[in-house]
DNA sequence: CTGAAAGCGCTTACAG
DNA sequence: CTGAAAGCGCTTACAG
């Protein structure tokens, strides 16, 4: 049998759809024993309302994108768990749960769904300094939140993290043990505004303490930060602490000092900006900022549903403070 | 200005909306010169069909589900390589790709939106031998692609990998090294049909070499590997080979290995069956096998495409044989 | 408190 | 080759 429409429902109940609808949806009185009619009717004929056309009539479209390109070089189980958080406060709220993992630096695809009504608001992350789908986004009108925030962020909502902080809080945290000759191995391909910070912010603190920048670039993987790695303590003995922007990079960085007879943090100190899971193998427990990728797609998603609620305007922006781990990969200079 | 609609379109072509209409979708011959004012009309207009309308007109959703409830434990880079297959090849065809990551042993999630026709097909992917999402779906008469097969698969149409087989390889494998003490290392908690398949294949190649079954429990982690491994060998030292399911798994029967003074290869053979990323940190590059989950994802979606579109039924059955890297993890018995 | 009707923006038999 | 109309299943002013 076709699933009950609301004439069905009507009927059964003995009333016009208007009734039905209104006493569904709250929006008007309904008589008590109308409404129980309407209840008894819903019951037996297993009816629920058909989105769709509530979308039409609505022009709502009970929909959440979430725009999260994913890079397969440097996934790692991080995107599980944002992807988790995220879809956990949508779905929970009644709304679809659509993902944008696909690169598409145009943000056609993206653009697509919006100008179709597809899509009542969108949860934008690996924000870059420059978005090009950001600037889409404003452009339609539309609303969403970013994980992280572009270089002008005035009138913007988001969720980000502290970055610059952490960056800073490493270094110092390494000057304070002895160090001299730090180096910041950073990720060139994948330019998000969170990488470009974190390197300002380093190039910044280094500035500030006269110390030499030595930034060379490493790929997002753990081979990558073996090689880097490598590379950098061949040609630079004298460096004596590294810092790094991933969990892989720093299992490779470890790899690389073991290569070379150093061990850590006795002959190397290692400060990692996330969250390590898989320092624990390397023999040490990692010292690392958590950067907090769930709690930031969780608050993302919570604010933009405040915001669909409430389609008030206003920017809201909330600043997450990073959560370092008491870990035994630094140590003074020697 | 708001968006246009077919009658817009209309209007300015000087025709009705169903002309427009079948003047776009190619479904009636249109006459040159109506067809070349109508395109005018939208291009000036820049008219696209609102996708919510078709819906309802049409009963067809443009939205594939994606049910791949993902263990945050467990968790790694492979999950990232499977949404992006999938979604490449869904979103390239025109749908919108609706994830259901979160864990939902009950299907209800998804029985909603099945039942709501908000779904024209879903891809089921971490299948069990009994699978109440595949119960759920049949009941619903949906269309639907397993990435994996529960067990009886008559009538149901999937993309699976031969786990039977590569088990059965890795024990011969290691048997023809001369090893007869060897363990495997299984995940107890996340029982797909996949890791139950694994596990029947090892007792039977057991049986068929009159081997002790060694069938330890081990955490889908790293440290679970690590702590696992530790165990088994420090009661069992005669154990000389180890098949384990997942790269970190093996990443930390690895650590373990180096905790308790043997190498790998010559004191204790590795095989994988997952293919492994971090194994070459390990110091030696591990001996696996490819259980393709990218292109498992990428052949449900496309045979979901298909089955959508020729709406015949028949069953379509794809059983991929895993790929074997060349490690160097394994060596003959001492 | 309830009904009759228009409307959301399309598609698709039915006529011509 | 094209038009007039009904229909998809809801919501929501407008009346009463």
């Amino acid at each position: 049998m076709a699933r009950a429409t609301i004439d069905d429902v009507a009927k059964r109940a003995g009333v016009t759809k208007s009734t039905v609808s209104h006493a569904l949806s709250g929006k008007r009185p309904v008589s008590e024993e109308t409404r129980r009619r309407i209840d008894e009717a819903v019951a037996e004929l297993g009816y629920r309302p058909n989105p769709l056309a509530q979308r039409l009539a609505t022009g709502r479209s009970g929909t959440v994108g979430f725009a999260y390109p994913i890079d397969l070089e440097s996934a790692s189980g991080a995107e599980s768990s944002v992807l988790l958080a995220a879809s956990e406060v949508i779905s929970s709220a009644g709304f679809a749960f659509v993902l944008f993992a696909q690169p598409d630096p145009s943000a056609a695809e993206l653009r697509r769904f919006i100008e179709s009504g597809l899509l009542d608001g969108v949860i934008v992350a690996q924000v870059q300094m420059q978005d090009e789908r950001v600037r889409a986004l404003c452009a339609a009108a539309a609303s969403f939140v970013m994980m992280g925030r572009t270089a002008d962020n005035s009138g913007l909502s988001f969720v980000d993290v502290d970055i610059d902080g952490a960056v800073e809080a490493a270094v110092e945290h390494l000057v304070d043990l002895g160090h001299q000759r730090i180096a910041f191995l950073h990720e060139e391909a994948f330019a998000t505004a969170a990488a470009s910070r974190a390197l300002q912010a380093y190039e910044r603190a280094c500035a500030r303490r006269r110390m030499r920048l030595i930034t060379p670039a490493c790929l997002q993987s753990a081979s990558g930060g073996r090689v880097a790695t490598k590379g950098l303590l061949e040609h630079q003995p004298e460096i004596s602490a590294l810092v790094l922007s991933s969990d892989a990079m720093a299992l490779g960085a470890y790899a690389a000092a073991v290569d070379l007879g150093r061990r850590v943090p006795d002959d190397l100190s290692l400060v990692c900006l996330a969250k390590s899971q898989l320092s624990a193998l390397a023999g040490v427990e990692l010292t690392y900022a958590d950067l907090r990728y769930a709690d930031q797609a969780q608050l993302a998603a919570a604010m933009l549903l405040e915001i669909l609620g409430e389609s008030a305007a206003g920017d809201r922006q909330v600043l997450l403070e990073p959560l370092w781990s008491g870990g035994e990969s630094t140590a003074p200079l020697r």
